[in-house]
DNA sequence: ATGCGCAGGTAACGCGCGTTACCTATCTGG
DNA sequence: CCAGATAGGTAACGCGCGTTACCTGCGCAT
């Protein structure tokens, strides 16, 4: 499989860039009108011809912009940054996915800059600063700061040079607008979906009580019983560590505390890892998903959710729209528009499988 | 919780960038003497005196470089440029992440461009090639080509402007170099440890046999069996579709088809998604992992391998190493070093949980 | 006094392009 | 026949910086 041969790569001849003065000579017309050409610019007046004749010698010369030197001559970039842990989250991809296909619609580039430690605290930070400092060096138009789970932050001052907007957490500070989702309403479809099925009874795997995503999705669960004449008995709702095993602990503890007629028909696990830990402990005890017990999950991590057996209802994170909604604030704010709101929710729409 | 006060942003007049000249005003100096002390020239005649005015200089001002104008001098970049599917792989991000630090480290800068079809076929084509021309406009000294699974690609021609390394594919062409997981070895690893532990009728839930990860995986296992005298039994090898549920059936029916005799008491699934529905099979015909059948997985997709119960005991496959490797393969080519080889293998570690 | 080397700088060009000011030839209306 | 508009361009400056060539003193050996 591994060949041996030393390559030889590229021989081909990197060509030191055609520029707009080669095609200029080509066509046998001045630098500028070939910038006019390029550019499309409304009222310059050039024959059709030899904008024709400008347009093919591009054509057979091969010739490619220079972003940078335009960058500099007309002081605009093009480009927005993107501060995140890549890694760190699978989340954080999907915010990148969405920003990045809106910026390239808007014939923009986003410039990734990692940070393995987005929290502004912590022994990481210097190389969050250094990112930031990267990426204005890049003269970037604007900044996106993107969280991998919905919490406030502390954004590095250096981010104030330019219009900068938060995803998927908010600023501590209060000064920067920010897209997050929301969780309340979230919560409440979930519940809603699970009394639209019958269930009377639920049971809540909830996470570490403090985070913005448990403290929302909470209240939209109870506002969902409400509407429907109901209270979240507090004996039902367990703590659990945020991950398979913490699922698993809390669904036994919830599922073994209860005889047969009193336990919850289903259970509203608030992350899709707490869910796939709790699927353990309902098949280990005979019960069928969601026959005796439906489960309905939280975030919609794909790998999770669309491979469980059966596969798992769940409210879905909106990481793409947050991402493509920042890259529109950031333009709108670039643009000089006021924004709308200092915070923007958006929705979490339910995904319909097979555990309700 | 959604605030609707109107905000006025950063009102920090966005300061219209301090230049080198401001600098040197400011020191009291030329700027040349600025851009030698700030490139850190070697031969450049600066006393200490002055280099400490400009320094300061630097400081009180807030001076930023301008990466663009400086490409546009110097001719050089600094810029890598890496193609690939930005999130329908969960893979994808693995690698960016290897060679986003690796970049880091060489002081460089990853332009990451989406190519939501990485086939060289296909309707979005035009995408990929559209992020190919963007990133030579940018002019990036380099290109990174990636692809979710190892398999043969057509690289677009634009991509011979410039030195190219493959990721995770390879050149179908024949041309460019590529750094592959070594898939082979992986499998070998993962019978031996199955060998290790005592299990001699292994059973293999294998994946489409024409990829290359089947057949070097499948090939290492007949290594690893070869080596300990024992043969693969072809019927023990069963296809499956690559997911959960693929994975499930092709359990069932290894597990159906035998006494508790005959039985396998090991299965290799070539992939991790394939072993979650493993699971599922086992534990619903009340079998323990690992106490009556052990499972070993590949790919370690943390996600699923982490978070299964118990953990799953998989085979890495290394995409962080791989990003890493060809930023420093692009390196090397772009100094104008010859590679070592048209294919690099990185190593799949075996990664220990308790599955085996 | 002369020559010479060296520390400590500076003037000026060019990178590729956007843009503004200006210029010329041709047509049109009066 | 001439003023004025318009089509079809061009010359030249500046964006911020790297870099090369050059200049100016000053100490020192001749």
């Amino acid at each position: 499989m591994a060949k041996t041969t030393t390559s030889n790569h590229a021989g081909a001849a990197r060509q030191r860039g055609v520029t707009m003065n080669d095609v200029a000579k080509h066509a046998g017309v001045s630098r500028t009108a070939v910038s006019f050409v390029l550019s499309n610019r409304e009222n310059a007046s050039i024959s059709e011809e030899t904008r024709a004749r400008i347009n093919e010698a591009v054509q057979v010369l091969g010739y490619r912009p220079n972003a940078g030197a335009r960058a500099l001559a007309s002081q605009r970039s093009g480009w927005y940054g993107i501060v995140t842990e890549i890694v760190t989250a699978p989340f954080a991809v999907d915010i990148i996915k969405g920003a990045q296909d809106q910026a390239w619609l808007d014939r923009r580039f986003l410039l990734i800059a990692p940070s393995d430690q987005a929290d502004a605290v912590g022994p990481n930070q210097g190389m969050e600063d250094a990112a930031i400092e990267k990426l204005l060096e890049q003269r970037v138009e604007g900044l996106l700061y993107a969280a991998t789970y919905h919490r406030g932050v502390h954004v590095p001052e250096s981010a104030n040079e330019v219009p900068t907007v938060l995803i998927n957490c908010f600023d501590a500070d209060g000064r920067l607008p920010s897209i997050v989702p929301d969780e309340r309403a979230g919560g409440r479809v979930a519940v809603e979906r699970l009394l639209q099925a019958g269930h009377r009874r639920i049971g809540v795997i909830n996470l570490d009580p403090d985070i913005p995503a448990a403290v929302g999705r909470l209240a939209g669960a109870r506002e969902a019983l409400a509407d429907a004449g109901l209270e979240l008995d507090p004996q039902l709702v367990v703590p659990g560590h945020a991950t398979a095993d913490g699922g698993y602990e809390a669904a036994c503890e919830i599922l073994d505390r209860y005889t047969e007629k009193d336990r919850p028909t289903a259970l509203f696990c608030l992350n899709d890892r707490m869910a796939m830990g709790a699927y353990d402990a309902i098949k280990e005890r005979g019960l069928a998903i969601p026959g005796d017990i439906a489960v309905i999950g939280f975030d919609n991590q794909e790998l999770i959710a669309a491979y469980l057996r059966p596969k798992l209802t769940t409210v879905a994170l909106p990481f793409e729209k947050m991402g493509a909604l920042g890259v529109q604030t950031l333009a709108a704010l670039t643009a000089g528009q006021p924004i709308i709101a200092d915070q923007q929710l958006v929705g979490c729409p339910l995904l319909e499988r097979s555990s309700v």
